[in-house]
DNA sequence: GTTCTATATAGACATCTATCAATATATAAA
DNA sequence: TTTATATATTGATAGATGTCTATATAGAAC
């Protein structure tokens, strides 16, 4: 597979699991952001994220099966960290594209919600 | 903001808004990339994305709102292109992300599902 | 005006999933 | 082995959303 290739359907699928299925969450892409900076494990995170640690688990869980985290063990605690730097580095093109919708719109019509 | 800063708890929920939700959703990607290639009115995507043409336009707006397409009308026909080069440009460094674990796992454990 | 084509919107429904409480598992220490 | 701590799993539930049908809107041609 080639990226200048016209991507396939399937293609398409796989993408969607691996990527849109991982960070389709407001919780975990704040996870990936969060491992990015150093490895946490999931006390630390937990604790950063307003959600239970069960629910913090199961975030971990479907970013560790795609790759996204990994995870290794010291001890009773299990540390996550980023899973490829191509995460990050896609996630701030991104966040550059979305940092300049911002200012088009004057921060206001599309802005941050109140509370969620 | 820059990039080096720590990111915000508002700026992922921007994130999430603007990008995650914007393609989380297969068909969403899918758009992304026929458009990508090239213009393409709601007819056309409509034949190639094997949903009803109210659910591409429900689609097409999504991604019509947070800007990650424009959308230009001819005639009775509205043509949509990608919003903003950066969307690719993140997209196929995540495709590569995705090609390499593909090739990893050795395309069995978490490969192509069979329909959906 | 009417008619035809293209696209968008509204409302209903089914499916998906994020979340929680409760429980299980695993490691360490005593 | 027992106790304590850290993480994972299970099962239930509520809210979100992708999809459909039906209908509305917009432009072009007559």
């Amino acid at each position: 597979m080639t990226l200048n290739q016209i991507i396939s359907e399937d293609e398409v699928a796989l993408m969607h699991r691996y990527i849109c299925e991982g960070i389709g969450d407001t919780k975990r892409l704040r996870l990936l952001y969060l491992v990015a900076e150093r490895p946490r494990n999931v006390t630390e995170l937990t604790e950063l994220l307003d959600v239970t640690q069960p629910t913090v688990s199961h975030h971990l869980r479907i970013l560790r099966e795609r790759g996204l985290v990994n995870a290794e063990r010291d001890g009773t605690s299990i540390y996550y960290s980023l899973g490829d730097p191509r995460i990050l580095e896609a996630m701030n093109i991104l966040r550059s594209f979305v940092a300049d919708k911002i200012q088009e719109a004057g921060s206001t019509e599309y802005g941050v919600r109140s509370t969620e």
